[in-house]
DNA sequence: TGCTGACATGTCACCATTGACATGTCGCGG
DNA sequence: CCGCGACATGTCAATGGTGACATGTCAGCA
């Protein structure tokens, strides 16, 4: 399960609780990668501690526990990392809205396309200003984290729009071709 | 369930049976934006067929039946489409693996991006390649969506490939610097 | 003719995930 | 000091998907 090493990933960057890796998941990481609610972190927090890759380092107020990795869990996390690469299982609900516009005729696929070049775009230079302003943050510090997904994110945007603009550009010409 | 949409936006494209479309979802539909295997395919066909949302147009050998979809499956499939972009749920292990990178130490970690690197120009090499040789299909063909499938993949695999090579230099000069 | 591999569809038990529901704490502003 | 919103964790029924198992057909080849 990559709940399980996203959870040990997260808790070997800094320790938290299931609360706060609860929000982790609300940001760029549930955004790109993996999305996971509290009702499926707590119980996998549990599994892991009674596996001892993780353990409650803290008890805070309102019965917060903080866990971190064990060595045993970062052993498990890096074999994970380092396994061949299989083929991960893809869901992605906005890739497959792309890919379906082909099915609709084309004057309705030019106004889906034309929407999606316009909010990447948009999402792309939003992402671009928040990256300025924390280029200073290092790599490998807690925030290396947030950095290493704007970077992607803008990537992911930019490659989105230029897909979008091309597929429009594509189509408009065969519209004319077509009327001729 | 995006599997409903999926199928619909498949077969509106080309009608065809249950067996093709699981191929279908072992190609680029499988790879970039939503996977399924045949055990949940043909239970969904059944359940669409029921609905009216599409109708068996064909029997052939083996016992193989062509679907194709009704006028309601198209208006509910354009209904899909164009119904507000709610946030998509994202699973993707292969960019949950990438994030992840950052909880290694840094030595682990220019191993892997390196890699990443590598297998993404491969990744778009290949696919470029492909692209020169089928540049002559028509956008709205039932060969249209392997097209947008290809496009995609490119512009995908160069995203990552940049951000590899971007995550790469950072990482080389966070590590010099802290040499000195 | 018999074998093999691709074609073709199906069931079912198991597992992970989701959404609804539940419960209680703490800090802060009015 | 009261109430509200964020903090913090949890259960559980329903859902959806996976992998194992099952069955049979047809074409081509030895």
């Amino acid at each position: 399960m990559s709940l399980t090493h996203a959870l040990l990933g997260l808790l070997a960057v800094r320790p938290s609780s299931g609360y706060e890796l609860t929000k982790s998941f609300e940001g760029d990481l549930g955004r790109y990668a993996w999305q996971a609610g509290h009702t499926s972190i707590y119980p996998e927090l549990n599994r892991l501690a009674e596996r001892g890759l993780v353990e409650v380092t803290h008890e805070g107020a309102r019965g917060s526990r903080t866990y971190a990795v064990t060595p045993e869990g970062r052993a498990e996390l890096r074999e994970w990392l380092f396994a061949p690469p299989r083929a991960g299982r893809v869901r992605n609900e906005q890739v497959l809205r792309m890919f379906l516009i082909s099915a609709l005729d084309p004057k309705d696929a030019l106004i889906l396309l034309r929407g999606i070049a316009e909010r990447t775009r948009e999402g792309a230079d939003e992402l671009r200003r928040i990256r300025v302003e924390n280029d200073d943050v290092p790599f490998t510090s807690p925030e290396g984290f947030g950095l290493l997904a704007a970077e992607f994110g803008v990537r992911q945007y930019d490659a989105v729009h230029s897909w979008a603009v091309w597929a429009i550009e594509r189509l408009e010409k065969e519209l004319a071709r077509a009327q001729t």
